[in-house]
DNA sequence: AAGATTTTTGCAATCGTTTGCAAGTCACGC
DNA sequence: GCGTGACTTGCAAACGATTGCAAAAATCTT
C-alpha cells in the first residue's frame, strides 16, 4: 500500500520530493548534491526517495542558477568547403576521442555544424546562448579572423588548427609545416623531383602543409610545387583528381596530397590511368587515417596524433574555464614510410 | 558620446535591454521572439539594440520556463564492445546527417556516449536531465531489454537499429536479414558453397544479417554457416581476422562480412595470406562506405542508405514531439555488386 | 465626441534549483 | 542552568526568460 503510492506520486522536482521526505528543498538540493552539510540520515533517506520516484534534478534550472551548464559546445565550421566535410574522418575521428575525454570530465557535447556564409555570426550565437560553458572549435577553416575577432572577448575557447606566429587564440594542432616539409625529403628522397601538391589551400592548414613542402623543394633547387585544387566530398574529389592526372601526369612524378582520404582516391584514380605507384609516380598522404594501412600500395602518410590532439584540445579548455591563461600546443608529426614513396 | 556609451554598457538580459529601449522585459521577449503582438516600431529599436550589443536570450532560462530545450540528445551505447565502436565510420556518418537534419529543423544536438556495464540507467539519466526534448539512440547495441522498458513511459525516442516483431519502441534501420539474405545469394551465385560470416553475433542487427544469411544457406541446402566472431576496433579485428582464417581458409570459400570496414580489413589480410579474390575467395560487405569502391578489388557489399536513414530518424522523432504515435520505419537494403563477389 | 474595438504594453507569477544567512537543535563543560 | 561551539535545517532571494491577464493607448464607429 505504501509502496503503491510512492510509486505512485509523481516527483516532478525537488519540493515534490522534500515534501515525500518531509524536509524542505533546500535540504533535498544539498543532499542530492553531496554536500557535507547535511546529516547522514537524512541524506540516505532522501537519496533512497530519489532513486526510488527516478528523480534526478533539473539540469536546465540547475544551470541557469550556478550559472554554468556542464556542457562544452563543438562547432565545425564548413567555411572553405561548405558540403560534408563533417563526414571527414579525421574530423570526426577526433569528434569521437573528444566525447572520450570530455565525458571522462564530466562534461556533456553540445554539437553544432555551421556554414558561415549564410550566417555571419555563428560563433557568438554559439557561445551567447547560455547553453555551454566553453565551445571547442574543429577546424578554422577559413574563419580565423572571426576566431581571433571573438578571442580576446571570451576565454574558453581552445580552436583545433593551424598555429600562426602572434595569433590571439589558443589553438591545438599539428606542425602542419613541419609536416610537410617531412612529407616533401620523403618524396624527394624516394626519387622524385617534380611534385604536386593536391587539397585546396585555402584551408590554413593545408596552406601551411603546403608551404612546408614548397619550403623543402626550394632549398634542393627543384622547380616550384604546382597545386591541384580539390574539394573535399568525395564524390567530386574523384573527378578533380582524375581531371588533374590527365592533365600533369606527365610533368610531374610525386604527389603529395592534403589528407589520406584525397591519397587515397588519388591511388585508385593512379591505378585506373595504368600508372605504377611509386615506380612511375610517389605519393605521399596526411593524417595516418586507418584507411593508409589498407590501401594497395600502403601509403606513406604523415601521422597526426589524434588522440593527443583531443586530450590538448580538453585539457586546455579546462585550464581555460578555471581561469588559467594557456598557450597553443603544437604537435609534432610523424612520417610513416610505408610503400607508396 | 552615445554611441560609445551604447557599447560601454553591459547588456546581460533581457531586463538591461529593456531598461535601454524604455520599455518592460515583457516586451523585448515578445519582440526578440517575433511574436505578432508587439508593435513594428518598438520591435524594430529592440532588434536594433539587440544587435548592437550582440545579445541573445538565454536558453537556459528560456528553456527552463517554456519546458524545452530546442536539444535532442543523440545517445551511443557501446554495448557488446566498449572500445572503440563510436569511429565506426558507420556511426560516424550517421551523426553527421543526423547534425545536419537537426541544425536543418532548428534543434541542437547533446552528444553522449555511454557504456552501459558501468552505468545501468544511462537512458533514464540522460532522458531525466531536462536538458533534452527528445532522444535518438543509435544502435541497440546490447541494450533492447533497456530500451524496450523506456519506451512505453517515454514518447519522444526513437532508435537506429534492427526491427523485431512486436517490439515497443520505434525504430528505424536498414532490413538486416534481408540484406544478409542478398549477400548469401551473391556469394553463392558467384560461386561459393562453404560460407562463414565474419562478425560479433551479439549485437542485434550483425545476428540479423548472419540468420538471413543462413536462411539462404539452408534453402540451397548448403552446411550451416560458421561464425568468425570480432570486435569492432581495426587494430584488434586484424588480428582476430588472420587468426580465423589460418584456421578456416581450406574449409570456406565465401565470406559475409558484418560490416565493410570488417571486409576491407579481411581483403588486406587475405592479400598478405596470399588467398586470391574472388578466385579463391568471395568476399561480400554491409554498410557500402566510401571505401568499399576503394579496396582492390572494389567491395561487393550491401548498401545501407544513411542519408534516408538519418532523415528518417528525424523525421519519426520530431511527429513524435508532436504527439503521434509512429510505427518503425524499415529500409530496404540494395545489393552493390563490385568485384569481389 | 463618446463609445466600441483593436493594438500595444506592463505586471507579476512561474519554471526548478541553489545558496547566503539566520535560526534551530544538540551535546558538552563549567 | 547557561554559555559555547559544532552540526543541521529552513527561509527566501536569486538565476533569466515567458506569458496570462488586465490596463493603457490607439484606432475606428456612428
Amino acid at each position: 500500500m505504501d509502496e503503491d503510492n510512492a510509486a505512485r506520486v509523481m516527483v516532478r522536482n525537488i519540493t515534490d520530493l522534500a515534501r515525500l521526505a518531509g524536509v524542505s528543498p533546500g535540504t533535498v538540493s544539498r543532499a542530492l548534491a553531496g554536500k557535507s552539510l547535511v546529516n547522514a540520515k537524512t541524506r540516505a533517506r532522501i537519496e533512497a526517495l530519489a532513486r526510488e520516484h527516478g528523480f534526478r534534478p533539473n539540469q536546465m534550472a540547475s544551470g541557469l542558477r550556478r550559472q554554468k551548464t556542464g556542457v562544452i559546445g563543438v562547432v565545425i565550421p564548413l567555411g572553405h568547403d561548405s558540403r560534408q566535410q563533417i563526414s571527414d574522418s579525421f574530423f570526426m575521428t577526433l569528434l569521437g576521442h573528444l566525447a572520450d575525454e570530455l565525458t571522462r570530465e564530466g562534461y556533456d557535447l553540445m554539437l553544432r555544424r555551421v556554414v558561415p556564409e549564410n550566417d555571419a555570426d555563428w560563433l557568438d550565437r554559439f557561445i551567447g546562448s547560455g547553453m555551454i560553458d566553453g565551445v571547442i572549435v574543429i577546424g578554422q577553416s577559413d574563419q580565423f579572423d572571426r576566431i581571433e575577432d571573438v578571442a580576446d572577448g571570451y576565454g574558453p575557447m581552445v580552436v583545433w588548427g593551424n598555429h600562426t606566429e602572434g595569433q590571439q587564440h589558443c589553438v591545438v594542432g599539428t606542425d602542419n609545416r613541419l609536416g610537410g616539409r617531412l612529407a616533401a625529403e620523403r618524396l624527394i628522397a624516394a626519387g622524385a623531383t617534380r611534385l604536386a601538391f593536391l587539397g585546396d589551400t585555402t584551408a590554413i592548414e593545408f596552406a601551411a602543409r603546403f608551404a612546408g613542402a614548397q619550403d623543402i623543394a626550394a632549398r634542393m633547387g627543384l622547380p616550384p610545387i604546382i597545386t591541384l585544387p580539390t574539394h573535399l566530398s568525395p564524390d567530386r574529389a574523384s573527378e578533380e583528381i582524375a581531371c588533374h592526372l590527365s592533365q600533369h601526369t606527365s610533368t610531374i612524378d610525386g604527389i603529395f596530397a592534403a589528407t589520406d582520404t584525397l591519397a587515397a582516391l588519388c591511388l585508385t584514380e593512379l591505378r585506373d590511368q595504368g600508372i605504377a605507384v611509386p615506380e612511375a609516380m610517389k605519393l605521399v598522404g596526411f593524417d595516418d587515417l586507418p584507411i593508409a594501412r589498407q590501401t594497395v600500395p600502403p601509403l606513406t602518410t604523415v601521422r597526426q596524433d589524434i588522440a593527443a590532439g583531443a586530450r590538448g584540445l580538453v585539457d586546455l579548455l579546462l585550464r581555460r574555464l578555471a581561469g588559467e591563461k594557456t598557450e597553443s600546443l603544437v604537435l609534432p608529426p610523424e612520417l610513416m614510410v610505408r610503400a607508396t614513396a
